[in-house]
DNA sequence: TCGCCCTAAAGATATGACGTATTCAAGTGC
DNA sequence: GCACTTGAATACGTCATATCTTTAGGGCGA
């Protein structure tokens, strides 16, 4: 999943500060400097360089130097700029956009999900939605977000559409995010998994509108519990 | 917006050879071998392959070469990725899951734009309306369609999340696409013109269920269209 | 003051050398 | 005959250095 080697050590070090504002935006690096600061050689650098410019968070120009982009070109789907942003001062922003895509994307891939799952996806679906009622019943709130990730990650895979499916891994980093934000309070709400459980026996039995109506009752109450939370 | 400079060639060569499915996922390639095929050096070659392996599209191991990686794990939201499928073979599959994404984002985009639009936004979706009346009456297809685009990624960018905005140039591609694959055929349907008005007066009025509403309509028509073209 | 040109700065590319992980197979012992 | 060990071949990973190309910014002249 992570980029190997030097180069990737680097974007670890480069990527976080980027997107927590400590570099700022139109700020210039020369990469000779950066090979100074992180003792590594030129190739290194520029590999790391690269893909940063890949995803549009810095541009290389000769005679000037690599000038940090301004946020508004970066490629804020890559997972990496997600997850950097998530886990810097961005996190509220980055929260609250995600909840809003969420809201548009979730109802709609439980509707397709509902016409077009497999039968494994639908197994796995009502598997998943009573070991969430067990998890949250015994208030063991770490198995409870593995089991809250998976089964999103299903609804949106089981959905058939790749673009969707994708977004699996970026809801987990939600969920994972909200769950450290209010420090894991209490026990979650069982409103919430009496939803869950619905959307996987609509999903189950085909009825693609109640799968979306209580998927879209779900996020939409993760963003308002997410916009009190954040004021 | 591209990648500049020898590594950018190699990325426009391979990244549509490995889209298209020309090298098959699970097909190996040794640098060395693109150093001769493409008559460049090392460090291009290599440049252009951390790209390519910051997309997910290709792993480099040592011992073993450089592996196309399966479809499933491509960052298929990286615009890059988009823009190379849509060139190749995978067009059709590509325009499905975009117009499913679009059904499920621009109606909620629109319903934001009506609570956040600036007085500005507000302004230019108007004109925008208007001047896409006026080309469609014209039968001027070209610039219809540039008003098209520029119409959906101002409703997209004046919903104040960055992650919908960001989708504006992928949902410009997409109605470049659809244009040229039935050829242009006819002047823009009237029906289609009026819920452009209608979603740009209802944001100005700060009407958020009627802004949606039609936004959805328009969206959900061009799926539908869509599905009727590729059978 | 304006514009052209020159120079130096910094990235872009090429190349040679060495390091290192990984695979595959030969060889050895049981 | 089988399994385990070990070593060599291989291809990427990293470093160092040299040269080319572009271009910002200053200097020169009209």
């Amino acid at each position: 999943m992570e980029i190997q080697g030097l180069p990737g050590r680097l974007l670890d070090e480069l990527g976080p500060a980027i997107a927590s504002g400590e570099i700022p935006e139109g700020a210039v690096l020369r990469g000779e400097e950066l090979e100074g600061r992180f003792g590594v050689s030129r190739t290194v650098v520029r590999e790391a360089v690269r893909i940063l410019e890949g995803m549009r968070m810095v541009a290389s120009r000769r005679r000037v130097g690599i000038t940090v982009q301004p946020k508004s070109l970066w490629d804020v789907f890559d997972p990496m700029v997600i997850r950097w942003r998530l886990a810097g001062a961005d996190r509220p922003a980055q929260l609250r956009s995600l909840g809003s895509l969420r809201v548009a994307v979730e109802p709609a891939a439980a509707a397709l999900a509902a016409v077009h799952a497999s039968d494994d996806d639908r197994r796995e679906l009502s598997a998943l939605a009573v070991e969430l009622t067990v998890s949250a019943r015994a208030a063991d709130l770490a198995t409870f977000l593995r089991h809250d990730i998976a089964f999103h990650a299903t609804v949106l895979r089981a959905s058939g559409n790749e673009m969707f499916a994708h977004l699996g891994d970026t809801v987990g980093a939600v969920l994972t995010g909200r769950t450290e934000y209010h420090l894991m309070p209490h026990q979650p709400e069982p409103y919430a998994i009496r939803l869950h459980r619905e959307v996987a026996e609509a999903v189950c039995a085909g009825d693609a509108d109640r799968a979306e109506q209580a998927m879209r009752t779900i996020v939409t109450g993760a963003l308002a519990e997410l916009n009190q939370q954040l004021g």
